[in-house]
DNA sequence: CCGGCAATTTGCGTTAGCGCAAAACTCGGC
DNA sequence: GCCGAGTTTTGCGCTAACGCAAATTGCCGG
């Protein structure tokens, strides 16, 4: 609950161009809270009471049909926004927001949105920027989805969350959170087992190294070849 | 190049809550065109010079891969606005734009955007709901991609252009436009052999009628069921 | 009215990846 | 240091859907 430096956020996109008074005013609504490893920050279909900043930590973002299954719609970095159900025009959030590691995030109250932005208006133009490149990427993992065979999507899952949130190691990048075959799979379109399958096979080339809920990238220039090569042998679809 | 009427456009999500002069002002900056069936209105990766409202006509907005895959990313109905490009960020068009009837469009100039922007904020809120509202749809398709088999997947996408651009019929519904089995594989991620041998089986039992690029859905409600229920002998991904 | 092209249909062999099951491993907690 | 739950690995059979090929149909332009 204490009180946020503006001189902290001021960098991000989000307060492209905000005055450190006007990033006070802004702050000044927000609360923060902490949020121990694998706890929800909200759940899908409840009501959307706030929307939020994360400082530290990661999120996964999940979405689940009625019957189960989910997919991970993606996993939220420090200084970027997450929960806008309402910036969009929703009263209930559209996925579940799960601490992965101890977080801490900044919580504004759904309330405190259209004043802010009608005061701040660039908060809607920065807003609409994320959002529109969080649509190309979504359209982007779609159009791999239906283009590209399983081992090539996992391969560009990881080199993604590697420019994330990798950790530059001497030899090769580490996913600096913990994450499991099964988040893979939900991120790619397959099972945990083919996602096994495909990272024990990398991991004897010697491409990867992994364990439990980690998995570094030991030689990212090749798992960037892998990414790239269409699989031979086929045509267009 | 004709003056638009104000209220022909005053009742869009776009321009929701804008008095008839200030739409008259923004509608001055606009010219509208008209492109021919089969036509590029814009194509992935040229320069975004303008931004798009539909008047008339149907668009499909397709991405392509390097290697020349295609996904339909969505169409276009009347009222609808695309090629949004720089509002979120771009200089270039990440899609192309084909007229897949004789249609009509408005365009402003990418330059209008940030000025129009200024003058009415408005304009951004309006914009980034829609673009929300895109992306919910986006994260939707990647969840069915990802959860469900290819005739679950053809039920929802068309059920849900027969929603968007559907035409009653005294017995049905027509999709009002001319789409091929192609768009629809490319819409869902699979062939169009695979989407044909789909609409063969229901022609014949009687779901829909269709031929060349056209298609009428004779019992949408039995389709909704089929989309909604999972392979049976199946468990949670 | 006819020719030709594009869209559609359909058959058939192939396979990537799923689904199920069981074993092995890891790590945190007691 | 040991136990137990969650995670990962691996084997095996199966099938939904692809990929290729060929025939057929419907439509537009001349």
């Amino acid at each position: 609950m204490a009180k946020v430096d503006p001189s902290l956020v001021a960098h991000l996109p989000l307060f492209a161009g905000f005055t450190n008074e006007e990033l006070e005013e802004i702050l000044r609504e927000a609360r923060s809270s902490r949020h121990p490893k694998n706890s929800a920050v909200f759940v899908q279909g409840e009501d959307a009471h706030s929307f939020f900043l994360l400082l530290h930590g990661h999120v996964r973002a999940a979405k689940t049909t009625p019957t189960g299954e989910q997919i991970v719609v993606r996993y939220v970095a420090p200084g970027e926004t997450f929960g806008l159900a309402m910036a969009i025009g929703l009263t209930q959030y559209p996925a579940t927001a799960t601490a992965v590691d101890d977080s801490v995030v900044l919580a504004w109250p759904t309330g405190a949105w259209p004043r802010l932005v009608q005061k701040f208006p660039a908060l809607a133009t920065n807003t609409l920027q994320t959002v529109g490149t969080r649509l190309q990427e979504s359209h982007t993992r779609m159009l791999e989805m239906s283009t590209q065979q399983v081992e090539q999507r996992v391969a560009h899952a990881l080199l993604r969350l590697a420019k994330q949130s990798g950790k530059k190691l001497d030899h090769g990048i580490e996913i600096d959170f913990p994450i499991s075959r099964q988040d893979i799979a939900q991120m790619t379109g397959t099972t945990l087992h083919t996602v096994s399958r495909i990272l024990s096979g990398w991991e004897s080339q010697g491409l990867v190294e992994s364990g439990r809920q980690r998995i570094i990238l030991r030689e990212p220039h090749k798992i960037f070849v892998l990414a790239e090569q269409s699989a031979d042998s086929g045509s267009a679809r």
